[in-house]
DNA sequence: TTGAATTCCTACTAATAAACTAGGATTTCT
DNA sequence: AGAAATCCTAGTTTATTAGTAGGAATTCAA
């Protein structure tokens, strides 16, 4: 599994807010009662979401999240990679480490750059406005008493 | 990190199996010191790997492993998914994985689909010869300084 | 102006997984 | 016979994951 929790409760939550986008603030515990998980966890994971300028929130009464920007401008891998670090295959491939001794005869580091630039192909060329498009569309192709549970 | 020490010393092990296709068995002992592993923990890694028919051993003396079959017949992706399990990006994507019941409109679901195809595009389509080959164009760039690109 | 609803923050904990280690049984070559 | 190896099971330690707990600060609304 190369998502944890944090990860796929995060996209849950990026894409619950994606569709109440333009709507207002939604607080945290209405997200968690919809996906069925713990708000004191997901208050956990909100918070770096917010400190990288992707979320923004009101405090109090009536407050709640939403999204800094548009859907449409929001990349998946931007949130996975906040919420999870990188998804490198092994730490030589990380930005800002130091390359290892071997790194130029080391045909294992290659397969590894090789494996992050497909993993990073798909989730920067995938934003939450797709998401959000897909949803639709997979609901539109559903029958109409199943809709009712996720609403 | 997506792979964790077995993914990646399993790899480590079977390009060094692979260098050395043809030329008999190898102890395991000369892996782990090769690499500074420790062989007791490459024992474990090894034992899948057997068990799947990708490398033979021959017990006793003048004993140890090779690969089963050719390098060019042994994708990166067997090896990762024998020592790691699928790198699905979550359970629903499983292979045998009974399908949750929101899978029909469910929008996260329809992402990890991308992704995993993402990972298993690259690493099923690299095999053990392309990695032998990137040693030996690394190693000759690197001995020979300086004659970058050519060759 | 008070109370309820909310975010915000830090610290703790329980469970699970990862990364080995230990020890011995078995096989085979010389 | 003895050394070199695989084979097998079980234990141990460490790190990570997945949360809980508790309270302070903020804001709305009655």
């Amino acid at each position: 599994m190369i998502l944890s929790t944090r990860g796929r409760y995060g996209l849950k939550m990026m894409l619950e807010l994606a569709l109440n986008y333009g709507k207002g603030a939604m607080p945290l515990k209405d997200i968690a009662n919809k996906q069925s998980l713990s708000d004191t966890y997901l208050e956990q994971l909100i918070s770096p979401l917010r400190k990288s300028g992707l979320v923004t929130s009101t405090r109090g009464a009536q407050g709640g999240y939403e999204l800094a920007k548009e859907p449409s401008g929001i990349k998946v891998g931007e949130i996975i990679r906040i919420l999870e670090g990188s998804l490198a295959p092994a730490e030589c491939v990380l930005e800002g480490e130091p390359e290892c001794s071997k790194a130029d005869y080391c045909a294992t580091r290659l397969l590894y750059e090789k494996i992050t630039e497909g993993i990073n192909n798909v989730i920067d060329s995938i934003n939450l406005q797709d998401m959000v498009d897909d949803y639709h569309r997979l609901n539109n192709n559903t029958n109409i008493k199943r809709r009712n549970e996720d609403e």
